[in-house]
RNA sequence: GACCCUAUCGUCUAGCGGUUAGGACACCGCCCUUUCACGGCGGCGGCACGGGUUCGAUUCCCGUUAGGGUCGCCA
C-alpha cells in the first residue's frame, strides 16, 4: 500500500517552527517510502482563519522546499487544489462530516446531547500502537471517568478537531498519521473513532517535541517559535532543514550536515529519538555559516542582495562586478545573511556611519600617520591588494610603528567599524577614489 | 488531581550487557591571521537518584525525582 501522509496545520496566523519539523518529517517520510505528501489545512475555526493566515504556511513550506504532491495553491479556502482527494480545506468538507455523523448517529454510536453531538466512549482503556513510541495503553483520566464521551458536533453545528481529523484521514487515506507527542493521549479517542467507522486507525508515529533551550514549552510568544524568524534573519533554508533533521533523529556516524537527498534516504520512523529536543540557536548559526562559505555563488549574491534589500540598500544602482566583488570579499566571513550590515553595507554608502565618535577614534597622532598613507596610497601605482599591503608595510616602517596602529584606523576610516571583510581586499573593492575620499573625511576633523 | 511520554557532557546526539562512554555546537587556552571568520592543536564537561536481574550494568526491570504532554461545545 503506498504511504500517504498530511500535515493538517491551522492557520493561525505563523507557522510554528515545531509545525515546520512535523511538516519536515512528514514530506522525508513521504520521499523516503515513494509516497504522497499531503497539505491540508484545518480551518474549521472560520472567525479566526483568513486566507493570509493560510498563506504563511504554504510560504513557509516553500521556503523549506517542502513542496506537497496534493493539497491547496493558494491560500483561498475555495480556490484552486491539486490531488483527487481534495477539498483540502475542512471548512469545504462540511458533507463528509455531516455525513459520517449521522452514519454514527443510526448506529448509535452517537447521539445528541444538549444540541450537541456526542460520541459514546469505550470505558476501557486503549492501546495506541506506535512506532516511535511503541505500545502505549491509554486509561481513562479522572475526569474522563466521570464524562468519557466527547463532542463530535458542537450545538452551533461546527465539527471539533478530534472529529474532522479522523474523518479526513479516513476519507484521504491517511496511511500514516506522523505528528506531535502533544497529540499521543488523544490518540485514544481517535482510534475509538476509526473503530466505530469499521475501519482500523492508520499507523502512528508521534514525534517528540522542540522546546526552549531552557527545556520550557515554545510558545507562540517566544523569540524564534515561527519560522519567519529564521526567514527575516538570513537563514538559508537548507541550513534550517539540516538543523530541523538533527532535532529527535540522527544520521549516525558522527554527521552533522548532509545534503537532503542523504536524509531521505536514511530517514525512517522507528529511528526517532522518543525525547523532547531543545532548540539551540547556536548550532543552527554554526550550520547556517557552513552552508554559506559552500554555497553555490549565484544563490549567494541572490540571498545578500535580499538582505541588504531588507535593511533598505539598493544595490541596483552599482555595476554587477562591483557588487560581486564586495560580496565575494564576505562570504567566508558571514554566518548569517544579517550580517551583510556590518560586514558588507559600506561598499553601498556614501559616506561611512561611525558608530563612535570619529573625534576620539581618530586623535591628532593617528591623523597624522593617516595622512603620510593617503599620499602612499594616492601615489601607488596600482590599487589591488597586493600592492595595497606592499604600500602600508612600507608606511608602516617609515614610520617606525606597529601595523596595527596603522591597520586599524584605516579600516575604521573605510568602513566606521572594527571588523569585517580583509582589508586589503575590501579596499580594493571599494576603489582608489571612495578609499581617499574616506580618509580625507576623516582627516579633516 | 488523574492519565501518558521521556531521562548520556550546558545543548544536539552515538551507544543497544564487558567501551579509556565517541562526535558536533557552545565555552576556555595555544597556533594561524596585525580585524572578524575559517582552519589546526589542546582543554573543560555526561550516563538524574535508589533498588533489583546478572559474573558484570549507561544499556534490562521496578521505584523515586525531574521535565514534557493530555484530560475543552480550542486546534
Amino acid at each position: 500500500m503506498k504511504v500517504r501522509v498530511r500535515f493538517a496545520p491551522s492557520p493561525t496566523g505563523f507557522l510554528h517552527i515545531g509545525g515546520a519539523r512535523t511538516a519536515l518529517f512528514n514530506w522525508l517520510y513521504a520521499r523516503h517510502t515513494g509516497g504522497t505528501f499531503i497539505l491540508r489545512i484545518e480551518d474549521t475555526d472560520a472567525a479566526r482563519n483568513t486566507q493570509e493566515a493560510v498563506d504563511v504556511i504554504l510560504d513557509g513550506l516553500r521556503w523549506l522546499g517542502l513542496h506537497w504532491d496534493e493539497g491547496p495553491l493558494t491560500g483561498e479556502a475555495t480556490g484552486p487544489c491539486k490531488g483527487e482527494r481534495g477539498p483540502y480545506f475542512q471548512s469545504q468538507r462540511r458533507e463528509n462530516y455531516q455525513r459520517r455523523v449521522e452514519a454514527l448517529l443510526a448506529r448509535d454510536l452517537a447521539y445528541e446531547h444538549d444540541g450537541a453531538i456526542r460520541f459514546r466512549m469505550t470505558r476501557e482503556p486503549i492501546m495506541i500502537p506506535d512506532l516511535v513510541v511503541g505500545n502505549v495503553t491509554r486509561e481513562l483520566t479522572d475526569r474522563e471517568k466521570l464524562e468519557p464521551d466527547f463532542i463530535l458536533i458542537r450545538s452551533d453545528g461546527q465539527p471539533v478537531f478530534h472529529f474532522v481529523n479522523v474523518v479526513d484521514d479516513l476519507d484521504m487515506g491517511i496511511t500514516h498519521v506522523i505528528r506531535g507527542e502533544d497529540h499521543l493521549s488523544n490518540t485514544a479517542k481517535h482510534v475509538a473513532l476509526f473503530r466505530a467507522f469499521g475501519v482500523e486507525p492508520p499507523k502512528y508515529a508521534h514525534i517528540p517535541l522542540i522546546l526552549n533551550i531552557d527545556g520550557t514549552k515554545m510558545s507562540k510568544r517566544d523569540k524564534g517559535a515561527s519560522l519567519t524568524t529564521y526567514v527575516e534573519e538570513g537563514y538559508a533554508p537548507e541550513a534550517v532543514v539540516n538543523y530541523l533533521c538533527l532535532l529527535g533523529w540522527s544520521p549516525k556516524q558522527n554527521r552533522e550536515k548532509l545534503p537532503i537527498r542523504e536524509v531521505i534516504e536514511l530517514f525512517d520512523l522507528p529511528q526517532i529519538l522518543r525525547h523532547n529536543a531543545r532548540f539551540d540557536i547556536n548550532k543552527l548559526h554554526w550550520l547556517n555559516g557552513e552552508y554559506v562559505r559552500e554555497m553555490d555563488r549565484d544563490r549567494y549574491y541572490e540571498l545578500a542582495v535580499h538582505a541588504l534589500a531588507r535593511i533598505g540598500i539598493d544595490t541596483n544602482k552599482f555595476p554587477l562586478d562591483y557588487i560581486k566583488a564586495a560580496l565575494d570579499t564576505c562570504k567566508e566571513k558571514i554566518k548569517l545573511f544579517s550580517e551583510v550590515k556590518i560586514f558588507a553595507d559600506f561598499y553601498f554608502k556614501d559616506a561611512v556611519d561611525f558608530e563612535t565618535d570619529p573625534a576620539t577614534e581618530f586623535p591628532p597622532e593617528v591623523r597624522s600617520r593617516l595622512a603620510r598613507l593617503r599620499e602612499a596610497f594616492a601615489a601607488s601605482p596600482a590599487f589591488d591588494a597586493a600592492t595595497l599591503e606592499k604600500t602600508l608595510k612600507a608606511v608602516v616602517v617609515e614610520l617606525g610603528i606597529k601595523s596595527g596602529l596603522l591597520v586599524h584606523p584605516v579600516r575604521m576610516a573605510a568602513t566606521g567599524r572594527p571588523v569585517g571583510p580583509g582589508l586589503y581586499q575590501l579596499l580594493e573593492v571599494l576603489g582608489r577614489d571612495r578609499v581617499l575620499a574616506r580618509l580625507d573625511r576623516v582627516l579633516k576633523i
